[in-house]
RNA sequence: GCGCCUGUAGCUCAACUGGAUAGAGCACCGGCCUUCUAAGCCGGUGGUUGCAGGUUCGAGCCCUGCCAGGCGCGCCA
């Protein structure tokens, strides 16, 4: 709807020789500042330092707007320039919700870019804890907020069977696989200690034969890495299949190393003058790409650090035909990022190819008490205990409700609570209400049809409710462009407020006003509903038709 | 010691790439059910945006220096 708008101003921005110009168009937090407000006249003063408020009256002049686009400008405070749209502007917008329904908030990007998005990526070590289900809820969210502003995504998952981690794990299990067997054995120095190994040793211990547990070690360990991977793998993704989270591709790390991309990996960094030997090791040059020190990628004893895998799979990802790779990490990798970088500034990538979402811890809070977790002693909340306690919905909507950076509160109870102190239930509800409106008229709302007449509003809440609908498509755009899925839950939650504002003083079916205003009020809450189940189907929320 | 992140109402957080009078929820106080879901609505109390400077028409946002918290700084992953 403010495309024609922009449009016009970057053609009047150019007349005054500022062409690309990046100007704001906003809608102004103050109704009386009109529908969109621009600092276009200010920057424009600022370059030719002259005053503001005249330059703001000089682009007037120079405007040249439909009166079935705008209705009226002015100049006001220190030189913004206040836009007030005509009114078929707002019908032609409830028009369109009403038409695209469910792909209404998607645009069309001016460069379809092909994004890979890799989350979650644990270790096939243990369950998922919540700080994956963190990470998962913000990789999902984020690969379809991409979707919806016309990129082309994959999911991914980067699964690392192939580092010491799963050593570990192998002479874990299968310890425990003998001491299940009532033989003696400990499990080792760093290894895992969760219950769950026990569980998976019984397991074992079912299906290949007590007899397992007197394997000579080498075969046993041998076969209980490739089981133990296989059998946490199978809980990783059956939990992440409950949160409603699929990806498109699983990349493994040996599967890696088996293509030979790895070695590949070492040979390009060596053809391209990247790395040097000393002090017995193999290093790479990160230092002339921005990375605070050089990296090691052979260890003086011959084998590898974790950086040459994770090199080899970045450039894959290149090789595959990606024009991003998102990777979403937990916050403690941040220092991780420069390196990563560096390697792939030094192979000539573009340098917005790689980008890192952060994600915070998750604090989980029962009571107001902080639940302690401890990967070592195998305590912790897991994802299945959470998603299984206070519901998909509920999770995901607290998980996406604050920016990856920042760290972040669960509070258990509070997420469990049938009552609007829980967001997600308030906005969920205002989806229901709006629902139930049409049980009432017993009226099918993809039916309910036809142009809506706004003299048939009268009601503040009426035009209240128009104008947040509309904004809709704009906090996807911004959020897709900054990768911030928190702000569509901000969004839905100000949507929701407005709309049991407006159930509240107003009514539809029998509305007093009379039939047309029945019939635009349904109209209208049939484009409510549509925006309020689009943003939550974004985010992978259900939309309740009653509560 | 160095780097990254964070610091906004009693608590949890927003704030549209530097804009107009810094906003929500919870908590607290006071109202509202003959009404499509009171699982809701309306109003009120509450702020030196950690501190001190700087940049400019304008700073929560940018720069500098401090303070506090988290994370990281390995030929571990």
């Amino acid at each position: 709807m403010t495309d024609a708008i922009r449009t016009e101003l970057e053609r009047v921005a150019a007349g005054f020789g500022a062409d690309g110009l990046e100007f704001v168009l906003e809608r102004p937090r103050d109704a009386g500042h009109g529908d969109l407000a621009t600092n276009l006249a200010m920057l424009l003063a600022r370059r030719d330092r002259t005053n503001p408020r005249e330059m703001a009256a000089r682009v007037i002049g120079e405007l040249r707007f439909s009166p079935t686009v705008v209705s009226r400008t002015e100049v006001a405070g220190p030189g913004f320039i206040n836009i007030w749209l005509a009114e078929n502007q707002l019908t032609g917008a409830i028009a369109e919700i009403l038409e695209r329904g469910k792909s209404y908030g998607r645009t069309a990007a001016a460069g379809s870019l092909k994004v890979n998005l890799e989350f979650v990526s644990a270790n096939p070590t243990g369950p998922l804890h919540v700080g994956h289900g963190r990470g998962a809820a913000l990789g999902d969210a984020i690969a379809s907020l991409y979707e919806w502003t016309g990129h082309t995504v994959t999911r991914e998952f980067y699964i690392n069977d192939a580092g010491v981690q799963v050593d570990r794990l192998a002479a874990s299990l299968w310890a425990r696989i003998k001491q299940e067997a009532g033989l003696q054995a400990d499990i080792p120095e760093g290894g895992y200690h969760g219950e769950y190994l026990r569980e998976n040793a019984r397991q074992v211990l079912a299906s290949e034969g007590s007899g397992f547990a007197r394997l000579p070690d080498d075969e046993g360990l041998r076969r209980s890495r490739a089981l133990g991977i296989r059998m946490q793998r199978e809980e990783q993704d059956r939990d992440l299949a409950d949160f409603g989270v699929r990806f498109d591709v699983m990349s493994s790390e040996q599967a890696i190393y088996d293509a030979g991309r790895v070695e590949h990996a070492i040979a390009l960094l060596g053809e391209r003058g990247l790395t040097y030997e000393a002090e017995g090791a193999l290093w790479l040059r990160t230092t002339q790409f921005g990375d605070d020190k050089d990296r090691v990628l052979r260890k003086s004893d011959g084998s590898l650090t974790y950086l040459v895998p994770d090199i080899a799979y970045h450039i894959d990802k290149h090789d595959r035909g990606f024009d991003r790779a998102i990777d979403v990490w937990g916050a403690d990798h941040h220092g991780y990022i420069p390196r990563m970088r560096a390697v792939l500034v030094a192979l000539g990538y573009a340098p917005d190819f790689f980008g890192v979402e952060l994600v915070q811890l998750v604090k989980v809070l029962r009571e107001g008490e902080e639940v302690k977790m401890s990967k070592r002693s195998g305590e912790f909340v897991t994802l299945h205990n959470l998603v299984n306690e206070v519901g998909v919905d509920a999770a995901r909507y607290f998980f996406l409700a604050r920016k990856g950076a920042s760290p972040l509160d669960f509070d258990v109870e509070l997420a469990k609570k049938q009552t609007d102190e829980n967001p997600v239930f308030y906005v969920q509800m205002a989806h229901a209400r709006l629902s139930g409106i049409f049980r009432t008229a017993e009226r099918d709302p993809d039916a309910v049809e036809g142009e809506l007449d706004l003299a048939a509003l009268p009601a503040p809440q009426d035009s209240e409710l128009l104008k947040t609908l509309v904004t809709f498509p704009e906090a996807v755009a911004r959020a897709a462009r900054e990768r911030e899925p928190h702000r569509i839950t901000v969004f839905l939650h100000e949507l929701a407020t407005v709309v049991h504002g407006w159930y509240h003083h107003t009514r539809a079916v029998g509305a007093p006003e009379g039939p047309d205003t029945e019939r635009a009020r349904l109209l209208l809450a049939r484009a409510a509903r549509t925006v309020l189940a689009n943003g939550l189907t974004l985010l992978g929320i259900t939309t309740p038709d009653r509560m």
